[in-house]
DNA sequence: GGGTCGCTTGGTACCGGTTCCAGTTATAAT
DNA sequence: ATTATAACTGGAACCGGTACCAAGCGACCC
């Protein structure tokens, strides 16, 4: 222990976290034996003590967890780490264990290695464990809406996104407008389809039941439902995401039609994938580092002040980045 | 405490931990009163007696966090996680400060939370951070061969892949063999080199300097050494990395040439984008996941026997994955 | 010169587990 | 009946820090 070369380990504690009132020379005397011995703190050991870890966990259900793949998840990762670290905290990746038991498996999870955590929104989550963290009283914070107004999220604005991709559209001239949603239970899924029926709406239109194909936010998923919705010949279609939108593509090449030729298609996400596919494709980006560093700066926050009931949610705009899938550099070519 | 409920903590402890010497009905009686009070193990104390977290850290300096876009780190991750996961460990994504004190650095990182480490080799980790971390005698597995003998690392063989990608080449009748490499002071991008070399030398072929172009494993590097590489007139070109490949693809397009028709091109890691591409990308694949498993079993058996000085160097081999952009099925057609 | 105050410092309990050892009781052996 | 032995349980120390409180000490004031 450092405080054998000096004083005594509270004097020591003190200079290490750089409390007050300690003499100047006595200080410098600590410092510099802990320089000589190469001292570190255990930080355990102080965990234990302040029960506070300053870790901040990150929960992903197992049955999930391809979500590493998804690149969304990389870079959001990405940016809950680098904001974690700037506020002094690190990141713990906690697989929740696959078990029906869920009080067993949140207790798990709330195994104190954590000051609080972040989780994906997903629709297993919601149903099954989001109760019992809440019931536990642990901090939490949601990364895309969760339809119980009891817990904090982070979200961005997927209605506004889907109205921008759809308005864009409109513009341009096209009125039979398809769309590929995700899972419709999902608030994110419903969020987007609201989006379009309201841009429609603004128009005096509306979508058509034939015009919805309901995916599930893969490739694999967006070609089939691609597949199934050219027969209803639609002029436009809006993918609910950017793997959605080149899953399409897929189909639609495979159908001998042409992007943006015969059919404008348009994402939702911006990955980096999208600027790669041919034709580059048109989406609706997310501010994905910016929306990890809100849900640690919430999280941070309801960690401070546990007393504060107040639930913050925090919704983020979204841009349309304009290609060449919608064809819109074509139509102002093809008019100038 | 869940002693309360009937017996001595010591006895709790007992059977809480499974272990024998447990009268069964005591132990019922304890189960009970721990189901009835949903207690839960606090792992940090655990840990302070034990002196077990249970946690492996991943070290990431932070100059180099941009990994967390590589698709190759987010399933290397993934993998990580899987096989922490079965070994009932959790991990810890720990970013290294950026600072000239690599020694503060080290301690600061070691600082009792991690019961040892994974780092991707990198060229900052090697010369500052891996000195420290060795003499501290700290359990650690680094992912990428790491020059000095004295540290566990698990790799692929960077060499046999490209050695691989260089006899398809071959086999398929070019001669004129260009390359476009990584730093060549990474052991990674020099395998690969050498790999390449290995090959021609077997056909009784060399390379001469001017088919070898240094780039940065990025898109943009692969397309400048392309831009450059085109003067030298190559038959065929294999890129250490898909991104170079897919920066070198549109470089050879500017050119007005095409791929595989006028000039054949492998990349190497096989990422998710390479058969998305246009023209899908032959490539030669890791087992990233794998890489990330053997990881944890060699740190987790590193920590278990930290007195077995014995460092596991474990290389996994390498598939070539033969898409369009070689152009062997082009080939097989004309010769069919 | 004695009392108060402020600055520094050390003593001690505590965080919540694990571990070692001693003690208690029941059972078996002599 | 007495003692050895095994099975089970509890007491106390310990892991390495932090927090609270008391005590030592010189300066200052009256």
């Amino acid at each position: 222990m450092a405080e054998l070369a000096g004083v005594s380990r509270t004097t020591a504690s003190r200079v290490i976290n750089g409390k007050p009132g300690v003499n100047p020379q006595t200080r410098k005397h600590v410092l510099d034996a802990v320089g000589h011995l190469g001292y570190g703190p255990h930080a355990v050991a102080r965990s234990l003590a302040t029960k506070r870890t300053q870790i901040i966990g990150i929960f992903i259900p197992t049955p999930v967890s391809t979500l590493f793949s998804d690149p969304f998840f990389s870079v959001l990762l990405q940016g809950i780490v680098h904001a974690a670290a700037a506020h002094d905290h690190q990141v713990l990746l906690t697989l929740l264990p696959e078990t029906e038991d869920s009080e067993a498996c949140v207790r798990s999870a709330q195994n104190g290695y954590t000051d609080g955590a972040i989780a994906v929104a997903s629709a297993l989550m919601s149903e099954t464990l989001l109760p019992w963290l809440q019931a536990a009283d642990f901090p939490l914070v949601c990364v895309g809406r969760w339809a119980n107004g009891e817990t904090s999220f982070v979200d961005v604005d997927n209605i506004g996104g889907a109205r921008q991709a759809t308005e864009h559209f409109l513009r341009l001239g096209h009125r039979r407008i398809g769309t590929i949603t995700g899972p419709l239970q999902l608030p994110v899924a419903a969020d987007r389809l609201r989006g379009v029926e309201e841009a429609l709406r603004a128009y005096g239109l509306h979508l058509p039941h034939e015009l919805i194909l309901e995916a599930d936010f893969t490739e694999l998923g967006g070609m089939l439902a691609m597949q199934r919705l050219l027969r209803a010949k639609p002029e436009a279609v809006f993918a609910q995401s950017d793997a959605m939108a080149i899953g399409a593509l897929k189909a639609i090449r495979q159908a001998g039609l042409r992007v943006p030729d015969d059919l404008a298609l348009v994402g939702f996400d911006d990955l980096p994938l999208a600027e790669h596919v041919d034709p580059p494709l048109t989406t609706v980006r997310q501010p994905i580092p910016l929306l990890g560093h809100m849900a640690v700066e919430v999280l941070l926050s309801q960690i401070a002040h546990p007393q504060r009931k107040v639930r913050r949610q925090v919704v983020l705009p979204t841009d349309l980045v304009v290609r060449e899938s919608c064809g819109a550099f074509r139509a102002a070519k093809g008019r100038g």
